[in-house]
DNA sequence: ACTTTTAGAGAAAACGTTTTCTGAAAGAAG
DNA sequence: CTTCTTTCAGAAAACGTTTTCTCTAAAAGT
């Protein structure tokens, strides 16, 4: 491997000229300046980062810990953040966390171990005990914040994305509405389901049209089955999110019950498969590209500017009508 | 930052005896080892992992390099590369390409600049100029090989996928089938093709029955329209991924042609989505979790065991008989 | 013309390890 | 009792950089 050693005797200068060169910052003379130019082109020479990280310098490495790269809610997220990234030379190491906070910590402290110069986390608890012990590294919350939040976030307004899903359903005739949703560990289950309690505060028997259970399609299902045998009435279901929504159809439709003509369903995320499934779904979308990309951005200034005032931002969602949710006939009123 | 130096004067020794503890390669003295395990423990020391770089040792780091994180084919089998690495010890950089061998090239200098001790790389074309030049570190191809292979792979047997898909059709009485594939620069497409080509050598007028887009939906759309539109007959299509599938069965049913009644549909790859979508789709399962795992495995032992035999794995698709080739009423054979 | 400032190049220290080398003490062999 | 091994701890070199420090030579000031 070509070092800095050996362009320096290429180009019959020390070391140190070579440094300067490469990083540009104190002046050279004109000729040797070139002449290390000259040899860094022909050698492709680039400087070894372990070394330079050595130094204290940036390694020029983030890291991204996300549940579940499988779940498909995080790819789009994964690949914003990947992009920007890229595009200003930084490489990225991924970590699953499955939603344990065991592992959760255990992937932070590999990262710090690999010297990244900043952690992007989408944190499954809404507080994180061994984030509390300053870290040395920016660290920017994605998807979720935390309890006393010292950290910079870019999370969604889930707050307006349940009222606008509840709005939509009340224009078109839906006032029995069910919630189903994660049980509010992370502060996104927890925002979308006071969100739907402050739209039903004079609900008597509000209670038995709220389930719990997780963010999969097999708990959408058993959940489902749940509201059914509970006898209790219903026109409409505001799920969690597109994979409960998923579960929720299914055993509804299994049960002979028509969507949208006897029940409106809508989601949460719209998750690619959203759009094509059938029934075709009805949703809140999620801008989840451009949260990763938003955040990459705002850890990159962190690194490189040293920014250090926490930064704050809530990125809209948006409801998307497919079929699940207006049966044929009913007219929308605007929203 | 607690380093070795803190370590050696807390425990009373020099940093060499400590370094000889933490590594436990030589014997050291019953009472200052046990020392020194204290004072690690104490203070969580880890040694630093760009130090033992920049000796030369390994830094316990992977790259994998795949064209898209978004492209639904592609989490499971980051998930199984990171699972495994990730019990092991080892972090990943994930990098996207887009299918562009200039950012594919760009990507792989940069985990070299990083001091990756090996690269998963998932190639868009068979030849890869760039990896002539003998690297220093382990080079996996994970599910497409090379013209040329002297590196390890583990890829799918698409010849064999293929055959069971057509053998499929076969059974329940179809003949006719058309090919909508991707354009055979990969490995993977090309062999998906010629495999269908060799189950069809006495058709005459076969070249209209086969088309070549790109592996998306939208690229499905069209050549289904192209198909349509060229008058050809055929009762079944094989495509050539899940997601030409999907778009080849919008646009037949937009024609009002029904599935599987006219016309049998088989997918290839069965992403996730594929089990969900209306209809369901049946399509040849390829085992991508796995092809990851096997593919982090050989990795870790060419790193750590130093193989550097060539080893080449072929893992066997299967059949997933849903929704969109047996028509209500045939009788599958047994296959 | 002589001193003072400035520009800019090289030497050397430092980052945190691992590992070779050196050396001392203890044990074995004569 | 002396000499030769052996065991094992510490010193020091090395990995590839960046950056402070030192020094020379040229430019600037008087």
């Amino acid at each position: 491997m070509v070092n800095i050693k050996v362009v320096a005797k290429e180009a019959g200068v020390s070391i140190s000229t070579v440094s300067r060169v490469v990083n540009g910052n104190t002046s050279v003379r004109e000729d040797l300046r070139n002449k290390v130019l000259e040899v860094v082109e022909k050698t492709g020479y680039r400087s070894n980062f372990l070394a330079r990280g050595l130094k204290g310098l940036p390694t020029r490495t983030i890291g991204l810990v996300i549940p579940d790269i499988e779940n498909p809610f995080f790819p789009a997220m994964v690949r914003g953040v990947q992009d920007v990234a890229n595009r200003n030379g930084y490489a990225i190491f991924l970590c699953n966390t499955d939603g344990d906070m065991k592992l959760e910590e255990g992937q932070y402290n590999l990262l710090l171990e690999k010297k990244v110069d900043g952690i992007l986390l989408v944190s499954s608890s809404q507080d994180i005990p061994f984030l509390e012990i300053a870290s040395s590294i920016p660290i920017v919350l994605l998807d979720r914040y935390t309890q006393s939040s010292n950290f910079s976030y870019v999370v969604v307004d889930h707050t307006y994305g349940i009222n606008i899903a509840i709005k939509h359903l009340r224009n078109i005739g839906r006032l029995r509405i069910a919630f189903i949703g994660s049980k509010p560990i992370t502060s996104g289950a927890r925002e979308r389901f006071q969100a739907f309690l402050v739209n039903h505060q004079r609900d008597p028997n509000l209670k038995s049209r709220i389930l719990f259970g997780k963010y999969t399609q097999e708990s959408g299902a058993e959940m489902a089955e749940k509201l059914l045998n509970s006898g209790e009435k219903f026109d409409s279901i505001v799920c969690g999110n597109d994979l409960i929504a998923y579960g929720v159809i299914d055993v509804l439709q299994n049960h002979g019950i028509k969507i949208p003509e006897d029940v409106s369903v809508v989601g949460y995320d719209d998750i690619p498969s959203s759009a094509y499934r059938s029934p075709k779904l009805t949703t809140i979308h999620q801008p989840i590209y451009e949260l990763g990309q938003i955040g990459a951005h705002m850890m990159i200034d962190a690194i490189e500017k040293g920014l250090n005032e926490t930064k704050h931002i809530k990125l809209e969602p948006y409801l998307i009508v497919r079929e699940t949710s207006v049966p044929r006939g009913v007219k929308s009123a605007n929203n």
